[in-house]
DNA sequence: GTTAGTTAGTTTAATACTAAGATAATCAGT
DNA sequence: ACTGATTATCTTAGTATTAAACTAACTAAC
């Protein structure tokens, strides 16, 4: 979106931050995505090995719930996991509704060497601002994050 | 990305603003895709629209480095407003390697319309950080975005 | 218990996107 | 002029994503 826009000053300073909001978010998403692809990785994937690393075994729909992804796209990410043999399927015997999803001992060995890999990459990016910087912008990050969730 | 992840306090700051920075992108962009769908315009169609109203006509190539996207997205993105006969393409007569791209006279009157209508989309997001706040954040999100960029 | 409503997951169809390669036009150096 | 490198666009093939429709399983109210 360009700056010529004319309108007020806070229509001008809020589709400015917009703007500066999706160019960051797309340049981090694409260095990341490209250090991923070396171990034929979507973001996606990455996020539920991550998440099933850290937090332990989850059903697809707090996978979902996580990576703010629809319950179709969950369900085709974990195939694609389960294929490799990275996590495992299970329904629940209490819920038959739910579907345990758990890492392989394959996939907990793979994450935990992609992930310190990872790490860096996104640290990278942030370097350029001090400490108190980085945790105001990620204060003000969240409360646009809710905001923008929110109804309407 | 989970708060389990137990490293230094420098990469934890660091992560920790990426989730808020990828959710917060993730959150205003599903509220904009949801407003532009009521015009069967994708967020890339809008964009070009956007910069076609404000900028003037545009080579592809601008286009693409403008809303990074890759030049083949571009050539689909703008096949199909032309498609709708909002834009129009001409292949430059200095360099024939170039594309004219310009709005129509429906395209510019449509993009009039439809501009000032996801404005306020986009500020109600914002709505929840004072002048001073949203300055900040758009200025540490620009230094996040160029680092980013830049390579690898 | 039966019915109605809700929730989890899957399937299907359509779309957007990228990467990689092909084509064509231009430019720089000889 | 000729060669090689660069640049802009288009094409192709493959993947990720969503929305919507569907099945199955649970819950609550009567």
């Amino acid at each position: 979106m360009g700056t010529k826009h004319t309108g007020s000053a806070s229509e001008v300073r809020a589709l400015d931050a917009y703007i500066k909001l999706m160019r960051a978010a797309d340049s981090v998403t694409a260095r990341v995505t490209r250090a991923l692809a070396k171990h034929d990785l979507t973001i996606s994937q990455f996020g539920v090995l991550e998440a099933l690393l850290h937090l332990g075994e989850l059903h697809q729909n707090e996978l979902g719930q996580k990576l703010l992804k629809s319950s179709g796209n969950i369900t085709l990410v974990v195939d694609n996991l389960e294929k490799r043999k990275l996590i495992t399927r299970e329904r629940s015997s209490e819920d038959r509704r739910f579907v345990w999803v758990r890492l392989t001992k394959t996939g907990e060995a793979f994450i935990k060497t992609v992930f310190p890999e990872i790490v860096p990459v996104i640290t990278d990016s942030m370097v350029v601002l001090s400490p108190f910087e980085l945790e105001k912008m990620a204060e003000y990050l969240r409360q646009v994050g809710q905001r923008a969730a929110g109804p309407a």
